[in-house]
DNA sequence: ACAAAAGTGTTGATAATACACCCATGT
DNA sequence: ACATGGGTGTATTATCAACACTTTTGT
């Protein structure tokens, strides 16, 4: 049914003023990489309806905070860390889609090095590390949500040095590979993913080796983001992968 | 200055109930191209705070419906038009952003054969095609949604077919290139981007030409959207250009 | 010495680029 | 006949894809 006031009035002032308003949240999906796969943030949902159903960690926008910085807030609260990726995908905005009425909610996605982090040990039995193809039913819409970054994540890593993110500072190719691999679910030749990347001429070879691993190390690299930025303001690159 | 009730309580229930509340609106950027560039549908704002400014035609969100949903109807009510091309990009969020208290903006774009099209002659007095780069300043934050919208459209064309949402349906190869070139502020070869387009065939020859140009009439041609969406489902094209 | 994973070059196929002249129509 | 923009092919270069063996370490 439609309502009459505040419907294509012409009018912002009139319309303004009565206005149906909306709750407006934010749901983030955290991703993370173990070294086998493509691993999620996942927290238990404690509302009624959904009690006991995995769901993304999320919580409603303050009046005074842009989205993004709704999005630091709560990644901030629920893992304690900073200076994390963060990118908005889109709005969820069924009317149907949150049981207590009418909630728009905003996805973000956001990678972490998940060996750099620790769950706080608090929080611990209601949130966990899930992996991406394990998730089924989930509350709300946040299986919707969760593909819909995911897809996004698919696209972007290809464009954009996101892999690096995922792993720890330092790395080896094979543990880039593999996470492209898996993040991607294609197989990648090993010799001309190594050419592709040595030749993007942004990693740093540290001349150290993998320490501790029964059979020959392999040499560790960082990845050059400051001379990514550079490259990338002078307009002389595409990454692509 | 930080609320204390509704900020992080992981308790979704009260959260909800004491909830800061927002109102919603769509903006839409309608893209046209004419021949010569590429033009935005731009009305005149009649808010006191923007009087006179160039705005884009954008409506509050109701309750009852989705993002997607307002969006058509607001270009239904504004243009007249419907089953447009039509893709979200992003959620506007500044709390300065609007002078009339918190708005969260979602913008969409979208795409019309702007010679297939009359503006309605009641509204000609506040709505009028404008040249992209004839655009400075607009009321709210509408200049930076134009271009996010712009940025999100010269991405988006050189993968997936949107320049056929914007000639007639029947076109000549030079117009298309012409509107590809000028969309991307690039130049392209003749003979390469007419390979390139005829080697995908996705192409209609209509066996016609051109009527009444003083000069070699040109063949006119006609995508085949419905063979595009059969080889994407199949998987096997890569539309690039 | 054996297991396990790391590392390394070449070749052929495909796609991208650069480039200049003739053609059809209206005036 | 001339002005205007439409239409066409080839040669070169760069990029991508396929492929198998040797090396280093721990046990």
């Amino acid at each position: 049914m439609k309502k009459s006031i505040g419907v294509n009035k012409r009018d912002n002032v009139k319309e303004f003023e009565q206005a149906d308003s909306t709750t407006v949240s934010v749901d983030c999906v955290v991703f993370g990489y173990d070294g086998y796969g493509l691993k999620v943030l996942i927290m238990d949902c404690t509302m009624p309806h959904f009690k006991g159903y995995d769901s993304l960690i999320g919580e409603l926008v303050l009046k005074s905070e842009t989205l993004d910085e709704a999005a630091k807030r709560i990644l901030q609260y629920w893992t304690g860390l900073d200076n994390l990726y963060l990118e908005q995908v889109k709005a969820f905005s069924d009317p149907g889609r949150h049981p207590l009425g009418r909630v728009i909610s905003v996805a973000y996605y956001s990678l972490v090095q998940i060996d750099n982090y620790k769950i706080d040990p608090q929080l611990k039995d209601r949130l966990r590390w899930a992996d991406v193809n394990e998730l089924g039913q989930m509350a709300f819409d946040h299986y919707d949500i969760l593909h819909s970054c995911l897809s996004t994540l698919q696209k972007k890593i290809r464009e954009k040095p996101l892999g690096f993110s995922l792993l720890p500072k330092k790395f080896t190719l094979i543990q880039l590979q593999n996470l492209y691999e898996s993040i991607l679910s294609i197989e990648l030749d090993k010799r001309n993913f190594r050419r592709k990347l040595t030749n993007l001429g942004l990693l740093i070879d540290l001349d150290e080796l993998q320490q501790s691993v029964n059979h020959r190390p392999a040499k560790l690299y960082s990845f050059d983001f400051e001379k990514y930025r550079k490259k990338k303001s002078k307009g002389n690159l595409q990454f692509e992968i």
